[in-house]
DNA sequence: TGGCTATATAACCAACTAGATATCTGATTG
DNA sequence: CAATCAGATATCTAGTTGGTTATATAGCCA
């Protein structure tokens, strides 16, 4: 897959607040599916769709502890979607030389 | 419309490779449908549909010039995308500089 | 062994998307 | 005025998405 298409794919899966939900979840560390699914009204079916989604756009990874299959982020994975978004907001605001500050910022909020 | 569903809207906006070119075109300086068309294979109504879902998406504003209608980037309209990214990777990776932490003391005593 | 738990897969459906062509409005120009 | 140009809008279609229920696979426990 290009890094084109990897970046479609990436701010594809960003965009369902489920998914985002996830995401913000397994930021505090690794999960199983069941307890991914605990906060939602939805199926576990539609749930490991998610996932699906998320491990397909580079997003996170699968472990194996015998019977559970848990989720962890992967690390740096959402950097260049954030540099990609850095980078047009560096060039309108004619700062191209400060992308690093933007990247920065971001990240120390 | 909330925050939550703004950033979903916003992140499915990004996630189509075409409008990110229009987008990236539009960092370098506003620009009219026609001039925005060029570079694409595809009809002149797919084009402004895509700035539909851009403006909607509130990434874009348009002008009006007599005959034209020319689009301009909206100013830091790609921040509150760029800053949920980076909370959840601040989270992440603030995660892991404390597991890292962790196995360096470990080896160390 | 048989039943429970965790998760995946399949088949289906309604809603949405990206594209197309055709047509319309309004401004510009000959 | 008529022709043209910039752009918007309407309608259609094929493909994708997010959900469902039903079922399959595999580990765990009595």
């Amino acid at each position: 897959m290009d890094m084109e298409s990897a970046l479609s794919t990436r701010f594809a899966a960003l965009a369902d607040p489920t998914r985002r939900a996830i995401l913000a979840r397994l930021a505090e560390g690794e999960a199983t599916v069941s307890e991914l699914r605990k906060p939602f009204p939805i199926s576990q079916p539609a749930i490991s769709k998610h996932l699906r989604v998320l491990e397909q756009a580079g997003l996170i990874e699968t472990g194996q502890d015998r019977q559970t299959r848990p989720r962890r982020l992967k690390a740096g994975a959402l950097r260049d979607a954030a540099a990609w978004l850095g980078r047009i907001d560096a060039l309108w605001s004619g700062r191209l030389d400060r992308l690093d500050e933007f990247l920065t910022r971001q990240t120390e909020e």
